[in-house]
Formats: structure tokens, sequence, C-alpha cells
DNA sequence: ACACGATTAGACCGATTGGTCCAGTGTCCG
DNA sequence: CGGACACTGGACCAATCGGTCTAATCGTGT
């Protein structure tokens, strides 16, 4: 019976990172994540033992996979760290396109106001370290000392969760797209 | 019976901002918030007849003023755009070490993950545009060309909502103080 | 002293929340 | 064929949600 697209745990995990991103954590019930992905209760609580704080961990290692995956295949054509910063910034203004909704990091969006957890806190910063890291990583490989590649990795970091917040607020992913990143 | 510091609407704006500020909109329910405000339920829908989304507009409202107040503060005693900016995180990071706890941006967590989308979504735009605006001006009367002025200031404004979501990650201030401000 | 609007106090409400539980339904291996 | 096990379906639950309502109380001008 399982010739679905996706398997119930991948279909739910993909749903619950598009809602939480939306409207975060505490915005988005179980019950609508269940409808939109289209399975009953027990399944959420057989495949997510912990429930919806289990549910929103997988979603947000999912999103952040992704976004990994992103930067590697926006830096490793590129021939300077600048280069790769503008191709990246590029790549998410488009899929905020597609994704024809506003909505914030799929990262904090799933962890930031969940249940005053210090837990959440915790992986919450993990993901986002391994973010910038893959940015220091690659910083490091066109040129960049050690420590300008640090530096570099923290500061694009930080323009792209900013620049994702006015994006969004205007409703214009343009916004992205003339992010002042370092060269 | 009144000399309390402050008069129950304003208690509850200020207890609702914070409050708001640290697990977002959908993250508070009005019951904790009346609680820590010592305000019974009946004050909350005489002051704020639309209950909750008013009272978080109200917030959002009062945290965007002292946003712009310490803009202000920040730049008007400043010789350039980059001295205000340097003076403004560090007021910034300051109130994050005094407020003991590790919120977002007042606005984006009143506001962005309400049930009203497309409204909260409205106001928080005009009142991040009211921040730039006041940034654009410093800029302006500092010496930056027209042009100038207006990319520093949303550059700022950027590096400010990423700053504040990897200190918060990180549970760390210093990340705001040493923000790599435009000059 | 009185009246009157502003404010407080909290009992109460239906809807929704996240979570539990178990009977069914496969599917695969002996 | 027959268990074993992974998964589904949904009824059910206590707790909490935001909101309404009315009676009491307060402050103030006359």
């Amino acid at each position: 019976m399982n010739e679905r697209p996706q398997s119930t745990k991948e279909r739910l995990i993909r749903t619950a990172s598009e809602l939480f991103r939306l409207r975060g954590y505490s915005g988005v019930g179980v019950a609508e994540i269940l409808q939109k992905a289209g399975a009953p209760k027990g399944s959420l609580y057989h495949h997510f033992p912990e429930g919806k704080a289990d549910l929103a961990r997988a979603a947000a290692n999912w999103a952040s996979d992704g976004m990994l995956r992103t930067i590697a295949a926006s830096f490793e054509p590129a021939t300077s760290f600048g280069e790769g910063a503008r191709t990246l910034c590029h790549k998410l203004a488009k899929l905020s396109d597609m994704s024809g909704e506003w909505g914030s990091c799929p990262v904090s969006g799933a962890l930031f106001d969940g249940p005053d957890n210090e837990a959440f806190r915790a992986l919450t910063n993990h993901l986002f370290e391994g973010w910038i890291a893959e940015l220091e990583h690659h910083a490091q490989r066109l040129g960049a000392t050690p420590d300008a590649a640090r530096q570099k990795a923290e500061h694009l970091f930080m323009l792209l969760e900013g620049g994702w917040t006015l994006a969004r607020s205007r409703s214009d992913s343009d916004v992205l797209r003339t992010l002042p990143v370092p060269a």
C-alpha cells in the first residue's frame, strides 16, 4: 500500500517543517499538520513517540540538512567567497519565491518559540553553528585566513537571518538578492 | 488604590511585550500575561476590546517606540554613522544582559507568528520601515548621500536582526557588541 | 450625598490543544 | 498457513485556549 511518493514519516516531517516556518512551533497544532500530511494521529505518535516536540526536532534537522546542501551547492563551483555568497542568496530567494508564502528561517521557526525549553535552544544553536562551520570551510578553501574565514562566515549568517526577516516583512525576495554580502 | 508604578493598561502592554519576545504570540496565553501583570481578565477586554490581537499590536507599537528612542539616543551624539551604529549595538547588548532572558526582536516576536497573517505582517513592516527611516535619517545627517544612507540603514537593520538571532541562539550578547557594522 | 462612567473581579463557556489507547490492517518470514 | 511486528485509524481525554458576561467597586464632578 506504500506506493506513495514519500513515506508517512517523511510527509509528516516536510509538512511540519513548512508549517512551522510559516507560523512557528506554537502557532501550528498537530491536528493541522496531520490533516495536511494526510496522516492519522496514531502514525505521529508511532514515528515520533515524544509527539510534537519530537516532530519539531526532526523537521528542524531536516531543514538544516537541506540548507547545508544548498550552501555546499552554492560555494563548490565558486571562485571567491563573495561569488558563492551571492549564489547562495539567489538560490534562497528563488526558494522563497517558489514556496509562495513568506516564512522565517525554518530552524528558528520550528524551535525558537517552543515550550521555554533549553533543549530546543541548544539544538537551534547546534544547527546554526553547523551552517556557520560550512560557510567557514568554504571561506578558508577560497583563500581566507582562519580568522577572516570565521568572521566572514558569521557575518554572512547574520545577514542571511536578518535579510530573511526583512524579506518576510516586505514580502519581497529581492531583499535577499541584493544582500550586501562580504567579499 | 492606584499608587501603582504604572496603570493596568501600561502593565499589560509591558508584560505582554516581554513575554511575546520570549516565546512569540502563540506561545503565550492570555492567562499568563494577566497573572504576571497582576490584572484580571475583565481589564484586558476593557482596555483591549479585540483581546489578545489588540494587545499584541499595542505591545509591538510600544516596543517599537522604545527602539526608535534608543536609535535616536545612540546616533544623536555620534559624529559618524559607524560610531552611532556601534553605540546602538552596545546599548542593545546591555538591554539583553539586563533582561536576563534571551528573546527575539520584540516586534517580530509579537506579530510574526500571529493568526491573522496579513494584517500583522503589514504592521510589522510598518514598524520596521520606521526603524530603517530613522537610521537613514541619521546616516544622511552624518554625511551620506541619500542612496548610501538608505543602503547603510537597511544593512544595519538586517545585521541587527540577524545578530539578535545569533545572540539568542548562543545566549551571548557579545555577538551584538562585535557586529560588523557599516562605516 | 449622589449619580455615573470607568475599571476591576472572576465565574463561566465552547472550542481546540497535545496526548493516550487500542482495535484493526497490512507485510514479511517461518 | 500462522504468528510477529510495523503501521494505521480514530475514539476519547483532561487541560488549556481566547473570549463573554455580569456584578461589584472605584473615582470624580455636582
